[in-house]
DNA sequence: AACCAGGACGTGA
DNA sequence: TCACGTCATGGT
């Protein structure tokens, strides 16, 4: 028998912290986390940021991610048509230090083009979904951290951390562990944003190497 | 020096 | 559906 998904957020919560999720680039204080302050995105520029941050951070720290948003202010091409004007050698320099720069050059490109046919509108998940390059979490952290829609997100250590205290049996399947998750929380937008954040921090501070769970303390105590 | 990072796509069973 | 190879830079 193992506690319920609400309370495994509480515990998350008084271990690491409010995370102060979607870092925003601008925001000198606290490298963009604006911890506590949900009010987060607040334009349409802040938007896109956190699209591309979104794509860039695909199988990539996101201090890597952090690098190429530097780079992309620096010069210049942070919003959709600047990127989509600028020549296709600065972009790629611009994010190469995320890696995959062929592949996420091509993927920034589409989603730029996608973003401005929106015209300030929401998308749906399967508009995202739809997107070369844009896959389910992807499409979802787009949809809970820059358009503020109460959906799950579910990533490599959601699986890994829930695997480990029990909440998963058989195989993985993204869909099945995100609906158990908005089953049981219900539609909470500053919940979810809260809640993926610090499954990341706690990954990373329990899950990051093998064996992993050895020392989480949420695995002893109850 | 192998392994992992805030994944997605293409292919072949 | 599901497993596997590929994409690429950077830190441990």
């Amino acid at each position: 028998m193992h506690c319920s998904a609400k309370e495994v957020y509480q515990k998350l919560l008084k271990l690491h912290g409010p995370q102060g999720w979607w870092p925003l680039f601008h925001l000198e204080k606290d490298g963009g986390y604006h911890i506590g302050d949900y009010s987060y995105p607040r334009n349409e520029s802040e938007k896109f940021e956190v699209c591309v941050g979104a794509i860039l951070t695909q199988n990539t720290t996101f201090k890597n991610v952090e690098k190429c948003l530097a780079l992309l202010h620096q010069n210049g091409i942070c919003d959709p048509s600047s990127l989509l004007k600028a020549s296709s050698q600065l972009v790629i320099e611009s994010i190469r230090p995320s890696g995959y720069f062929n592949q996420k050059f091509k993927k920034l490109l589409i989603f730029s083009e996608f973003f401005i046919s929106l015209k300030q509108e929401t998308p749906s998940r399967e508009q995202l979904c739809g997107l070369w390059g844009i896959g389910p979490e992807t499409a979802d952290s787009i949809l809970l951290y820059a358009y503020e829609v109460p959906i799950f997100v579910v990533d490599a250590y959601t699986q890994r951390i829930f695997s480990h205290l029990g909440f998963v049996q058989g195989s993985f399947n993204y869909s099945r562990l995100q609906s158990y998750f908005m089953d049981q929380l219900g539609s909470d937008v500053e919940l979810f944003q809260e809640y993926h954040a610090l499954i990341v921090a706690h990954a990373k501070s329990f899950y990051a190497r093998k064996p992993y769970g050895a020392s989480c303390p949420l695995l002893n105590k109850y």
